[in-house]
DNA sequence: AGCACGCCGACT
DNA sequence: GTCGGCGTGCTC
């Protein structure tokens, strides 16, 4: 008897187990998707293994109905990255499955674009055919014609060009005969009359691609703003498919920009395929099938492209590696950048780590031997970084200057403007002012499904709660007291846009944050009324710091860098400095000079000063011994068990049981616990659900094991009605 | 995820 | 007496 082990599509760990089933005959094979009973419902499912044996009683086998496609979807080295994946992050394999598949692969409607191609059957019974027709048959003639010139042609755009009768008739004459095939939808510009550039390596640049290619292992690849890291990227990948293999391009899905994608296409034309959130599901589906097909050689994509169904690869590359978007922070959770390790590890390939600003963690692995250091200390250009000016806004305060602009920034701005250069200034939070308050009892507008203060849009006249969503009518008098004097918060975006326009009322000021990208294709639009001069001025949160390249800008303002710095996360100073560094990068790209002003209230703060002179490696020495003194992540692991509840004392009692858990842990590894408390999370309740957790830091000597049983916990204690996330390493606590 | 089994309250 | 509430447990 042939047995298929089947993992069944439900995505839940109560059913993440494996299902033996019966074959009904040979032509099946692993990887392959079928459909299996599975109780009362068939469901689909994925054959993992093909044995003669089951541990299960035989007469309680059901038989695989029926394979959905006749080839197999899942390559033998993704079965590996599923268990891997259920091993460290503990996802279920069916989830992690699903990270595999276009999602059009699920639900059996799977779409492929057919369309119908028709051609003259025989050249001369055409000919024929043609005298016998009369003369004023005109969309008869034209069509046998055009099918005599050209070969071939699409049914449906003969039918428009032509008529669709005279079409249908000659189909029936057999004059035409027709052919299904299968049309792959094109996420991108055509690529037949793109420049092909051939750029020239610098010595360095070349040093660093031999040594990528000399080697199978981690390299951590740090270059300087415009040291060249991306042609360094192209060459390395070229080589690799000279060699006959493949390779895997990440990058952080905002900067997956038209120009990005036109760059890898001019250089690898078909054989590189495109996976971002960008695509149509349609498109999504035809790019995964041409690399499941081997039709394409290069992925290039975002986090989840690491999962492409790619064989033979010999190189993979994360750019921008410190990026946060490849740690995943909802559900299935995972790290990027461990599951390329393993991937390279078993596909016997090169991972290649590129970052101006390393994560603290990589560099410290390339500092212990883990990681292959490679460095590019030098700009393509040669032009030093901008200088870098911390402006201190308590001094300005105390001049009796409350703008959002010091008197430094805003001459700058002024000198800016008047030289037609253009400007970004960089503000990491949103809408006017972060709350509104009452001057006389103090009352400040909470959400009532979230404990947060809501945010003050003024151009929307709206109070907005930044976690649920929630819109609020603006008061002009204190709810409470009745009181008509309110004083506003932080600086937002807005505010520092409607400060410039009455600043400087004829300049173009383009705004990009959540609030202006919502549709579709806003960020390009912002983007490039940026890039042609129509806007003069940028005013932007995160989204405007990372990759791009405006030859124009000589000014960078970073308005407000506290907001970064005060953020409750024990990589607070890290990702302040890294902010930093990129969004100066921005300032002169090309033949200008540029300038950075940073506006703080801590202005001797070591990340500021250490950024000014753009010294990574003292910053790391820095960081890494606060770290270690600290005993933070690299050199602890940090666990967050997050239980959420609308029901508070459900919660609560979860949460305790949960802790009491642990604290036996505890008791058994004693010596391996730094922390462990519990607690109500930063925020206490989001979207109505109450939010309490379980926080702790372990020495890494036993990590494996008491991760698992943290993981285990949570299964056990888990109920209906409340979530339990389990948290590595988190970025964000709230 | 579904669906059945099973043990307690208000109805023809 | 039974219809139905949804808590618990199983599906090869």
């Amino acid at each position: 008897m042939i047995i298929a082990r089947v993992i069944v599509d439900i995505a839940s760990s109560l059913v993440d187990k494996i299902f033996d089933y019966i074959l009904p005959n040979n032509d099946f094979c692993v990887g392959q998707r079928v459909l299996v009973p599975f109780g009362k419902i068939s469901k689909e499912g994925y054959i993992i293994e093909i044995t003669d044996h089951s541990e299960v009683d035989t007469n309680k086998l059901k038989s695989v109905i029926n394979a959905l496609e006749p080839f197999p979807v899942i390559l033998k080295e993704q079965l590996e990255l599923a268990k891997f994946l259920k091993s460290e992050f503990h996802i279920g394999l069916a989830d992690a499955i699903r990270l595999f598949l276009p999602t059009e692969m699920r639900g059996s409607k799977v779409k492929e674009l057919v369309k119908v191609e028709c051609f003259i059957q025989d050249e001369n019974s055409a000919k024929l055919y043609l005298q016998s027709v009369r003369k004023n048959a005109t969309s008869v003639i034209g069509i046998i014609n055009y099918l005599l010139n050209v070969g071939s042609a699409l049914y449906s755009e003969l039918g428009k060009k032509f008529n669709n009768n005279s079409l249908r008739k000659l189909i029936q004459d057999k004059i035409i005969t027709t052919k299904e095939i299968i049309l792959r939808r094109k996420p991108y510009i055509e690529v037949s009359n793109l420049p092909k550039k051939d750029i020239l390596l610098t010595p360095t640049q070349e040093n660093v691609v031999n040594k990528i290619l000399a080697e199978k292992r981690v390299f951590l690849l740090h270059g300087v703003t415009g040291s060249g890291k991306t042609e360094v990227y192209m060459h390395a990948m070229q080589k690799i498919l000279e060699s006959g293999r493949t390779g895997i391009m990440l990058v952080p899905e905002i900067s997956l920009t038209p120009q990005v994608l036109m760059n890898f296409r001019s250089r690898f034309g078909e054989r590189v395929a495109i996976l971002h959130s960008g695509l149509s599901k349609g498109e999504r589906f035809d790019e995964w099938q041409r690399i499941l097909f081997g039709e394409a050689q290069i992925v290039v994509g975002a986090r989840s492209a690491i999962f492409a169904p790619l064989q033979n690869i010999g190189l993979i590359v994360i750019d921008e590696e410190h990026d946060s978007s490849y740690n995943s922070d909802s559900n299935p959770r995972y790290n990027t950048i461990e599951v390329a390790t393993f991937r390279a590890k078993i596909s016997n390939a090169s991972l290649v780590l590129g970052s101006a600003t390393p994560s603290l963690v990589s560099y410290h692995n390339a500092m212990t031997g883990k990681y292959q250091l490679l460095e590019m200390k030098e700009r393509i250009n040669k032009r030093e970084l901008p200088p870098l000016k911390i402006i201190d806004m308590g001094n300005e305060v105390r001049n009796g200057n409350t703008s959002v602009f010091s008197s430094a920034l805003k001459e700058a701005i002024e000198k800016t403007i008047n030289e037609h250069n253009q400007a970004m200034l960089f503000i990491n939070r949103r809408g006017y002012s972060s709350f509104l308050m009452c001057k006389k009892c103090g009352f400040v507008a909470k959400c009532q499904d979230c404990d947060v203060s809501l945010v003050w849009h003024k151009l929307e006249n709206a109070l907005k709660c930044h976690y649920c969503g929630n819109r609020y009518k603006v008061f002009t008098q204190c709810p409470v007291c009745g009181n008509e004097n309110l004083s506003s918060g932080s600086v937002g975006t807005e505010k520092v846009v409607l400060e410039l326009k009455s600043l400087f009322p004829n300049v173009a000021v383009g705004r990009m944050d959540n609030d202006t990208t919502k549709t579709k294709d806003s960020h390009l639009k912002i983007l490039s009324d940026f890039r042609s001069g129509k806007t003069q001025i940028l005013v932007g949160t995160q989204m405007i710091a990372k990759g791009h390249d405006f030859p124009s800008v000589t000014l960078v303002g970073i308005i407000d860098a506290d907001v970064s710095l005060y953020q409750s996360s024990y990589t607070a100073c890290e990702q302040t400095f890294q902010l930093i560094t990129q969004v100066a990068g921005r300032a002169g790209r090309a033949d200008k000079t540029g300038e950075i002003y940073l506006q703080t209230y801590v202005p001797r703060h070591y990340v500021y000063k250490l950024a000014s002179y753009y010294d990574y490696p003292a910053f790391y020495k820095k960081e890494i011994n606060l770290r270690q003194t600290t005993m933070y992540p690299p050199f602890t692991k940090i666990f967050r068990i997050l239980i959420t509840s609308e029901d508070e004392n459900l919660a609560k009692d979860v949460t305790k049981v949960y802790y009491e858990r642990v604290k036996q842990l505890q008791q058994e590894y004693n010596s391996e616990f730094v922390y462990l408390g519990v607690m109500k999370s930063p925020i206490g309740r989001i979207q109505n659900k109450f939010r309490l957790q379980v926080l702790m830091r372990i020495k890494l000597d036993n990590e494996k094991q008491i991760t698992n049983q943290l993981f285990n916990i949570a299964d056990n204690v888990k109920q209906n009605g409340v979530t339990i996330f389990v948290e590595i390493n988190p970025q964000n606590l709230s």
